[in-house]
DNA sequence: CCGCTCGTTGTTATCGCTAACATAGAAGCA
DNA sequence: TGCTTCTATGTTAGCGATAACAACGAGCGG
């Protein structure tokens, strides 16, 4: 009395040899499009893996070639724009090579949380990693459990130990305030990112090698965290210094939302009190009050090159180490000449 | 003369048996914290696991098993907020079971891509399957190749074949019209989303029905496509219109911000001249020109209950087909009295 | 003191695939 | 015609784990 229908277990290659009469390793070939098959037996097989819908079993292909075709993404801050349209890219881009992109978030601020993600990437067996973790410990802890997986990492550190792909922050930096100077800013604020993260860090210098280059005074930096609320939290503060400067460049976008927020309330009008420059280019920035001008990221491109680099390292292609993407000014109506002398 | 450092394979499970003096055996019982290994035994192991940086191979293991400790999400538009939110939200509650969540995204108006992405997941043996795609075309097609897959939903369509979680839209919209029409509104517009997106639909049909519950004039629904430009664009054509509404239900927070955009240069005040009601509660709208009213959705609860869904399902547990989250009203500065009579 | 049980460990087969080698015909060439 | 060469296909042995069963002692009751 054995029960037929039981378990259905999926087909494998033996089965479709054996439907098409050939052996499993014609089966093979035909699905590697490896070398020699007539076209005949090719037929027949294929016919024979549409009829039992089958589909190669990636955990055997994986066990006997060694290989994953797995690329390890390891993220931090998913929610966020820039990684998330990031993952995006790369995902995409992996598919075209054949790659799958698997990609684990952790907390960048827990050496625990980063090491958990990268463990869990490594026994899936990912072939290589791209760190898409804007904190500098997130590359170290990968660094030191990833043995020599070919690694690329999307950050503007210029670590000469890794590779990496990223936008030019500091340059993004240096257009914005140059912006703000060409409209004939003197005394020009900048709103951080938070401590730890290398694109903040990167548009700091920038932010203060451009006033250097031409003179102006360096103020002490707002410290911020990305978010919109801390933007007005700043604002806030801000919009009682307003006599202090004419201008502000801000490390994101979202912070620029609370700080409109801020200084509609305090009733100090941008562009004609006060000029703003932000850095990111949401999709939404050209609808903020007024409409942002910012610094805009191609993340696409990004992902594309990180993808291509880690695949050129796969297969033994000598290839550039640091890339970067140079980013672009995009003018809406935040900024003005100032109104006021100080 | 062979070269002795050429690929240096990582350690296996006979490297660590011999190291540690035991069968490759003892050594799968340790993994797998088994049964009956003494304490000495566990101790040695371990050291050797740990002295060889040992990592199970978890191709071998899948095969062996034939399970793969992998949950498939077949996601659209990840850019966006919601789908980025769950996506991180199903990730973590994955890996607190053990599992490990792989998210393909696809383009929800093509069914070859969401079938090449099905695919790919299939192939990877993904034990199960979450669809995060709003689009009733997606779950179609995962439905029709996904053989007898386990598989829960996201969204609200409530299709009886399929398991759901999902926020509900409809008392959602339905909980945003009712604030509007206490407030004492009776003129009041709605701003949908793309057509095919379930969400979409059950926000309009929340819409209708509140309406229709108090008596209340229902007017040609406006379309939109979730995207600040549109919502841009609808504003300024509305803002032509304004003497025929007081009050508006928009189906996203994005597409508010354009429309405030659109009514400012228009010269219209948002509260005073119009209400404006939106839905996801974007971590931004707190800093939108007014603050905005909205619906606010519970993405870590949903991702958190599809997960567990899944893995009832997988463990042979009854469980509920369909749940809803309900979601809740903020109410910030949008939404005021109509100051005109219509 | 013998046989039984149970806790602990080892042995062998197997998962589904690819790599490497083996083999059988057909074609090419003198 | 007889030999080599190539094309098309089959056979066998792993990849690194788990499963199922076998075996070995120690402890225990009769």
């Amino acid at each position: 009395m054995s029960k037929p229908n039981e378990a259905p277990r999926a087909a494998n290659m033996y089965d479709v040899a054996r439907l098409a009469g050939v052996s499993h390793q014609t089966v093979s070939r035909v699905i590697n499009e490896n070398t020699s098959v007539s076209d005949a037996t090719r037929e027949k097989v294929q016919a024979a893996m549409a009829q039992l819908n089958y589909r190669p079993n990636r955990a055997a292909r994986s066990l006997a070639t060694a290989r994953t075709k797995l690329l390890g993404v390891l993220a931090s801050d998913t929610g966020q724009f820039g990684p998330a349209s990031l993952m995006h890219a790369i995902e995409h881009s992996a598919r075209e090579a054949g790659y799958f992109a698997v990609a684990t978030s952790v907390d960048g601020r827990s050496r625990d949380s980063i090491a958990e993600g990268m463990t869990q990437l490594l026994e899936l067996g990912v072939e290589a990693l791209i760190v898409v973790a804007p904190q500098a410990a997130v590359l170290d802890v990968a660094k030191s459990l990833s043995m020599n997986l070919p690694m690329v990492t999307i950050d503007s550190s210029n670590r000469m130990d890794v590779f990496t792909v990223a936008v030019d922050n500091y340059s993004g930096a240096r257009l914005a305030v140059r912006h703000l100077i060409e409209a004939g800013h003197k005394k020009i604020l900048h709103i951080c990112g938070p401590v730890g993260w290398v694109e903040a860090e990167a548009r700091v210098k920038g932010y203060r090698d451009e006033l250097q280059a031409h003179g102006l005074e360096v103020f002490d930096i707002v410290q911020g965290d990305w978010s919109s609320q801390t933007g007005w939290v700043v604002g806030t503060q801000l919009a009682k210094r307003i006599d202090e400067f004419t201008a502000i460049f801000v490390a994101n976008d979202h912070m620029v939302l609370g700080l409109l927020h801020a200084f509609k309330d305090a009733g100090i009008s941008v562009p004609t009190d006060v000029s703003v420059v932000g850095f990111d280019d949401l999709p939404d920035a050209a609808h903020f009050a007024p409409p942002l001008t910012t610094i805009r990221q191609n993340f696409h491109e990004v992902g594309r090159r990180a993808v291509a680099l880690l695949l050129d390292e796969l297969t033994g292609v000598e290839s550039i180490r640091h890339e970067q993407i140079v980013p672009q000014l995009v003018k809406r109506d935040s900024v003005a000449a100032p109104s006021r002398q100080l």
